[in-house]
DNA sequence: TCGTCCCGCCAAATC
DNA sequence: GATTTGGCGGGACGA
């Protein structure tokens, strides 16, 4: 089927392919522009213009006007910039290109009669393409193909000369002329759906490159194969999420660790990784791959093959930016790292095999704005290598983030405004998203500070607090939706049935929670002098209204009612509970996290130890069932760590800032010891300082502890151990106990020890009869202990087991009035309030910090809360936010809708927020999953 | 010379 | 059996 085409494949396509190499050189002095910026104008000017000429006029009108065609990053905010609402169609941007070489139907003529191959194919084909690039241009989504202009110019003459140079014929550029031809943000109900023949002969190109281009960006759930010859286009709209995943993927795989080991060539990579490592990751990942992929493309069957095929390995490839902290990948040590894993023979030939097919892959993602080529100076020399440039932090603000990245890189390089500009419109266009999906105040402003101020300076924060935003919306999501199912079990499932997505784990969820919760925390936490967070914490952003009058208002907690309210799942709850956000508090103190803020884009991985990740994998590995530990991200790993230590219910902050993560001592031991042999095997200096840490405690809170992270190594300390201690025994006793002193004040929170960070993985057993997930008391009460508890904490949500608690995952909290001091308590359920007196006896002190952390607005922001009784929340529950009504109990599922509408958009999905709810009762977490996907995409199209 | 990566053969997977 | 997919690597291009 594939036509020849050689070099004789057409004029047209020549042209195109020369518009399109233009266009690759372009991306390739992109690259190289971000590296440095002369290039970059010329070359944006060039891409511009090749893109405008041919089919790029009209393909940058779907996306933003001039923005950003530029580079593959641009096109990405191009199509951020078209959100689907805006259109795809519209060509905005053909009065910015420079058209030079338009791409008429003469010049196409002109190319085909020069270049006509012998095949009448071959004509019919450039035929096809010029049409079709003709079209494409009119009404091309992207602009991209461009490329062609200066091709064009020169070429009308020679077509010797016209004819496309490999660059010209690079995957790279056909891929941003494949991109163009579709939007961004396609319509929830759009459905585009991909004709590969028809894409091949519009774009004049042989299928096979076709294959290679929706490959790579079916790994990224861009698109997915429907039927035979046929893919439908997603768009963007996941790719966040999708992007998240495979952070968390990548993170389990402790592929950080793998690129340090091949850096540093420190340890054997089998010895590292060990027999076990290769079967429990890489086969985790490889099942969890392939169902992803199985999953949107149902008709494609898992199978030997495509473990190697080049959305596996892209998808891998992808990982290991985003677990990488310097987000950079050099193409030796990804292919030894694919090659490694797919325990193929690292032989020489299977490594250059590798590395061209990485080179393939890479040339998409630099389509698609994701990364961009770099080179690193290494011992022997300067090696090649793509930095990642896209987002960093999916939980929420991937988006953003990528866009600031993308921005920045290109205003650095460049020094052009335009293309910044677009890409941050673009992020701003996506947390609006996210802040429709949450409708909260926060959100909305955001958006406007961006769009308005593009440039201005305090954009960076704004997005920051955005992202933010967005990642707490998503956490809140995420983990609603994790509550509401068994995330393991049914997400396994789901995900293999339903949706990509929903099969990969869901890191961002727990980086999400980390991320934002430093700043909530920053701001709650700013008060207390103890608490410092860093710059990024702190400063967080005063751009976001609401974020920013919570941080700033510490005392006052104005804002936060605005604010959108965290979603906190039980498994966050510990996390709240003190130790959370002490922990994180400690984190940032240390600089260990990402939370500076969104700059910290590394956060899961700062998060996370990579014991965390080997635990994570380790259980899921351990127990299928488990996989929820697995999909929890970093942050809400940690948070689980934190709940599942049991905690003494004198903890420190320090102490609980350990949090060792045990609660289940049985939980994952095996998983645990993996872990650690694994991150012993590994060596590498992180995972060893984790080991060390996570040392201290005892076997199966050690283990649980490599959870947490390097940021929980470092807060640890002595007291550790004493709080693990204290953990076990608070495990005991099934509560955890946080004390008020980190934030919560007076407050006093009791969480079921036993609850593990993944309702799903936990077994039911565990949590005995109790129905109360988890109770907040004033820390004077705790005598008495008096408290409240949710009342069917577990019967509301989900069929998840007495012992489970998923419920509890779902507490709201509400922080009503600051000053009162009502203990609070949250049910998942119910909410409770305390008696107002029990909190008088807090001391003012400890009110005011309560106050600033909470803000009164909260509650009323959240029904269950009670306008009088202070949240208990700490300072991250203020952030969380119900929806429903005051007098309703408010449950996860109710929460989560919104965010997921806001968040997860897929492409596909059209339905109503409404719906999702109702769906999310009765649906399973597959479901939810499946909905996830839905809804959000519907929300998106808002 | 070497980094890139186009091109298309050809086999596995699907229809 | 026909067609679709896509692994694979030879070898050309460009710096």
């Amino acid at each position: 089927m594939p036509l020849r085409r050689g070099s004789g494949f057409g004029g047209a396509f020549e042209k195109a392919g020369k518009k399109v190499g233009e266009k690759i050189e372009m991306n390739c002095l992109t690259l190289k522009d971000l590296v440095s910026p002369r290039h970059t104008k010329v070359n944006f000017t060039d891409e511009d213009g090749e893109n405008a000429q041919k089919e790029n006029i009209f393909d940058r009108p779907k996306m933003a006007p001039k923005t950003p065609m530029k580079n593959e990053p641009i096109d990405l905010s191009k199509q951020k910039t078209y959100t689907p609402e805006r259109n795809p169609i519209t060509p905005v941007k053909l009065s910015d290109r420079p058209l030079t070489d338009p791409w008429t139907p003469t010049a196409n003529l002109k190319m085909l009669i020069s270049a006509a191959s012998p095949d009448m194919r071959d004509r019919e084909k450039k035929k096809e393409l010029f049409r079709p690039i003709e079209n494409s241009e009119f009404g091309g989504a992207f602009p991209d193909s461009l490329q062609c202009d200066a091709v064009d110019d020169g070429t009308a003459d020679d077509y010797e000369k016209q004819r496309p140079s490999r660059k010209q014929k690079s995957l790279g550029l056909l891929c941003q002329k494949f991109l163009a031809r579709y939007p961004s943000y396609p319509l929830s109900a759009e459905k585009t759906t991909i004709s590969l023949d028809e894409v091949a002969s519009s774009l004049g190109v042989e299928r096979r490159r076709i294959y290679d281009i929706v490959n790579v960006l079916e790994s990224l759930q861009l698109v997915s194969r429907v039927a035979k010859n046929q893919y439908c286009w997603h768009g963007l709209h996941s790719l966040s999420q999708t992007l998240k995943n495979l952070q968390e993927i990548g993170e389990l795989q402790k592929y950080e660790e793998l690129m340090a080991y091949f850096q540093h060539k420190e340890v054997d990579l089998e010895c590292r990784f060990g027999e076990h490592k290769r079967e429990t990751f890489i086969d985790f990942q490889d099942r969890q791959l392939l169902d992803f992929s199985e999953t949107d493309c149902p008709s494609a069957s898992a199978n030997s093959r495509k473990d190697k095929s080049l959305r596996i390995m892209s998808q891998k490839f992808v990982m290991l930016f985003l677990v990488s902290k310097t987000k950079i990948v050099t193409l030796d040590i990804a292919a030894k790292i694919l090659i490694e894993e797919s325990q193929d023979i690292a032989d020489h030939s299977k490594f250059k095999t590798k590395v061209r097919r990485l080179y393939d892959i890479a040339n998409v993602l630099t389509s698609l704005g994701l990364i961009k080529k770099v080179h690193v100076t290494e011992e022997r020399g300067r090696k090649p290598a793509f930095k990642w440039i896209g987002p960093v932090e999916f939980s929420a603000d991937c988006d953003l983030k990528v866009n600031n990245s993308t921005c920045a890189s290109l205003k650095e390089v460049k020094g052009e405004i335009r293309v910044p500009y677009q890409a941050c419109v673009t992020g701003k266009e996506r947390l609006s998203r996210h802040a429709s999906f949450n409708n909260t105040q926060p959100a909305k402003v955001v958006k406007r500070k961006v769009s308005s101020e593009p440039s201005s300076p305090h954009r960076g924060r704004q997005e920051d607090c955005c992202s933010k935003m967005i990642n707490l919306a998503s956490v809140c999501c995420q983990k609603m939706e994790d509550d509401k199912s068994n995330f393991a079990t049914e997400r396994t499932k789901n995900l293999g049935m339903i949706s990509p997505f929903p099969v990969l784990p869901v890191p961002g969820d727990s980086g999400y929670c980390l991320k934002t919760l430093p700043h909530l925390l920053t701001s709650a936490c700013s008060d207390q002098p103890h608490l410092s967070l860093p710059n990024g914490m702190n400063d967080p952003a005063p751009p976001l209204p609401g974020l920013s009058a919570s941080r700033t208002e510490t005392g006052k907690s104005t804002v936060l009612s605005n604010q959108s309210l965290f979603y906190l799942p039980s498994p966050s709850l510990y996390m709240l509970c003190g130790n959370l956000h002490e922990s994180l508090v400690s984190m940032e103190e240390k600089g260990i996290m990402g939370f500076q803020g969104q700059t910290s884009p590394h956060l899961p991985e700062t998060t996370e130890s990579p014991l965390d990740c080997r635990k994570r994998s380790s259980q899921k590995c351990a127990s299928p069932p488990a996989a929820s530990a697995e999909e929890e991200p970093t942050a809400k790993r940690q948070s689980m760590e934190q709940n599942d230590r049991p905690i003494s219910l004198v903890l420190s902050k320090k102490t609980t800032k350990p949090m060792d993560p045990e609660a289940s001592p049985d939980h994952n031991s095996n998983s645990i010891d993996q872990l650690r042999n694994f991150q012993v095997e590994s060596g590498t200096p992180v995972v060893e300082a984790t080991i060390k840490e996570t040392a201290k405690p005892l076997e199966t809170e050690e283990q649980e502890k490599p959870y947490r992270s390097k940021v929980l190594k470092e807060n640890m300390n002595e007291n550790e151990q004493a709080s693990q201690e204290n953990d076990k025994q608070s495990f005991l006793s099934q509560y955890l106990y946080v004390q008020p002193a980190s934030g919560l004040n007076s407050f006093n929170f009791l969480f079921p020890a036993n609850q593990s960070p993944d309702p799903a993985s936990l077994p039911p057993s565990r949590l005995p009869s109790l129905s109360v997930p988890c109770v907040v008391v004033p820390s004077p009460a705790l005598a008495s202990f008096p408290l409240i508890c949710s009342p069917a904490v577990t019967s509301q949500l989900s069929p998840a087991p007495a012992g489970s608690f998923p419920n509890v995952t779902c507490m709201n909290f509400s922080v009503p009035g600051l000053t009162s001091t009502a203990p609070v308590f949250i049910g998942t359920s119910a909410v409770l309030t305390p008696n107002a007196s029990q909190l008088s006896t807090l001391d003012p002190h400890q009110q005011m910090h309560s106050s600033v952390r909470l803000s009164p607005m909260l509650g009323s922001a959240c029904s269950s809360i009670k306008a009088d009784s202070p949240a208990c929340m700490g300072h991250h529950l203020t952030l969380l936010k119900l929806q429903q009504p005051s007098s309703a109990p408010v449950t996860p599922k109710s929460i989560r809708p919104i965010h997921q509408e806001t968040f997860f958009k897929t492409p596909g999905s059209l339905e109503d927020p409404v719906a999702w709810r109702k769906n999310e009762g009765n649906q399973s977490r597959i479901a939810s999953s499946v909905q996830r996907r839905l809804e959000i995409f519907s929300s998106s199209s808002d």
